[in-house]
DNA sequence: TCTGGGGTCCTAGGACCC
DNA sequence: TCTGGGGTCCTAGGACCC
């Protein structure tokens, strides 16, 4: 069925600057300018109507609001690139945003519509080329290998169809890498952002891989990179010198040995294109840091609020769970987490509010809280537990 | 001028069972 | 009475990603 003579071309496809780009289709006389989207996203901005945006798309550039004596705890979610050239990037908070580009224009996140754009440009991909992996709302993978086409001129051809398709469909551009393997196609598609497409050959590790920092390869993160850089590691070439035993030796077992494979672009994961969720949950950071006994009837209003949400949520998309846990982020920024196990599968909000409130008992609270989270995992889709023994089911009764 | 929200996976210790 | 593994589940924390 498959061919075992074609080699492996895996693609990683990466929306430009997507949230942005979206705003920027509906109001395109903001084109070229510093656009910044983010703040904390308020029931207020996620039910922002069409009308809203449908006035807006009318209106002067003079009329929008500016990142200028913005005051709250925000972040920015994504910049368009002239906002970019001011220094201003995702997850920078919106206050030192503002002090960088207090010209640039601030809107508020719209996840619903960028949901709509998603499902657009997906819809293109799978169209084309159906092995597809989500990986949220703005990047997928792509099994190239058996497509038609897909091995001419080591998938660049196929990479710019589906860059014309996606453009014409939706007026967005992307970047693609197109390598053996995920780990090097994600790192390929950065090579050319934005509109760009870059085409990587085994033979290419040495040369266009080595020279990068550590820091590039999906999964080291700031701590791994710090501590590689402890010890004189800087670059994946630097990092593929070192003996696969001596990474181990440092880095554990696990991680020691994926460092060592990912420094020599070894990466034999599949593109896999349904998965099913593992939990869901809300969480929200007050605009002041709250008290557990001086605040605490407003935290007992959003903590019944979060639960009724992840109810909601599993309910919408049908999925019950028996692991129902809390987070606590204090003043000090440091998060506290309690879980709890319970015997029957549920989507209940009443009954995930009773079990978090348990958790709640179980966890420090003289400090202020900064954000309170409930989650619920052990997930099983709805049908299937319907099915599902009782609890207790199976155990031998004592027989006397 | 402090730093969002929604996820996944891994580790490590303890309970409990065989 | 003492010794020993292996396996699974639960819980807390942490790294990392988009």
């Amino acid at each position: 069925m498959t061919s075992p003579s074609l080699p492996r071309r895996i693609a990683h496809l990466d929306m430009d600057a997507f949230y942005a780009s979206v705003e920027l289709l509906r109001y395109p006389q903001l084109q070229g300018l510093p656009v910044v989207i983010g703040g904390a996203p308020t029931q207020q901005n996620e039910s922002r109507g069409r009308d809203w945006a449908g006035r807006l798309a009318q209106v002067p550039i003079e009329a929008f609001p500016r990142l200028a004596g913005y005051v709250g705890r925000g972040v920015i979610t994504t910049a368009t690139y002239p906002a970019r050239a001011f220094g201003v990037g995702s997850a920078m908070g919106m206050m030192k945003a503002a002090r960088l580009c207090p010209q640039a224009i601030l809107l508020p996140v719209d996840f619903a519509e960028y949901r709509r754009w998603s499902r657009r440009f997906k819809q293109v991909v799978v169209s084309i080329a159906p092995v597809m992996e989500n990986r949220g709302v703005d990047e997928v993978y792509i099994d190239f290998t058996e497509v038609p086409g897909g091995q001419r001129e080591g998938g660049g051809v196929l990479a710019r169809l589906l860059q014309k398709s996606i453009f014409d469909a939706t007026g967005l551009t992307c970047s693609v890498g197109v390598a053996p393997n995920k780990l090097i196609a994600k790192m390929a598609s950065e090579f050319n952002k934005p509109n760009g497409v870059a085409v990587l050959l085994p033979e290419d590790l040495q040369a266009r891989i080595w020279p990068l920092a550590c820091r590039k390869i999906n999964g080291v993160g700031p701590k791994a990179d710090a501590k590689l850089q402890s010890h004189g590691i800087h670059t994946i070439g630097e990092l593929a010198a070192r003996p696969r035993e001596w990474l181990v030796e440092h880095f554990g077992r696990s991680y020691g040995a994926w460092l060592h494979d990912a420094a020599w672009g070894r990466d034999d994961r599949p593109v896999v294109t349904e998965s099913e969720p593992v939990s869901m949950s809300r969480e929200t950071t007050f605009e002041r840091d709250l008290h557990a006994v001086a605040d605490r009837a407003e935290l007992g209003r959003i903590f019944t609020e979060l639960c009724q949400q992840v109810a909601g949520d599993l309910q919408r998309k049908g999925y019950v769970g028996k692991t129902i846990g809390i987070k606590l982020r204090y003043d000090d920024f440091k998060i506290a987490t309690r879980d709890q196990t319970v015997e029957r599968h549920t989507q209940d909000a009443a009954v995930i509010r009773q079990v978090a409130g348990r958790c709640l008992k179980r966890v420090p609270l003289t400090r202020r809280l900064r954000l309170l989270g409930v989650r619920v995992g052990n997930l099983l889709p709805a049908a299937c537990a319907a099915s599902l023994p009782p609890p207790g089911w199976g155990e031998s009764a004592p027989l006397f």
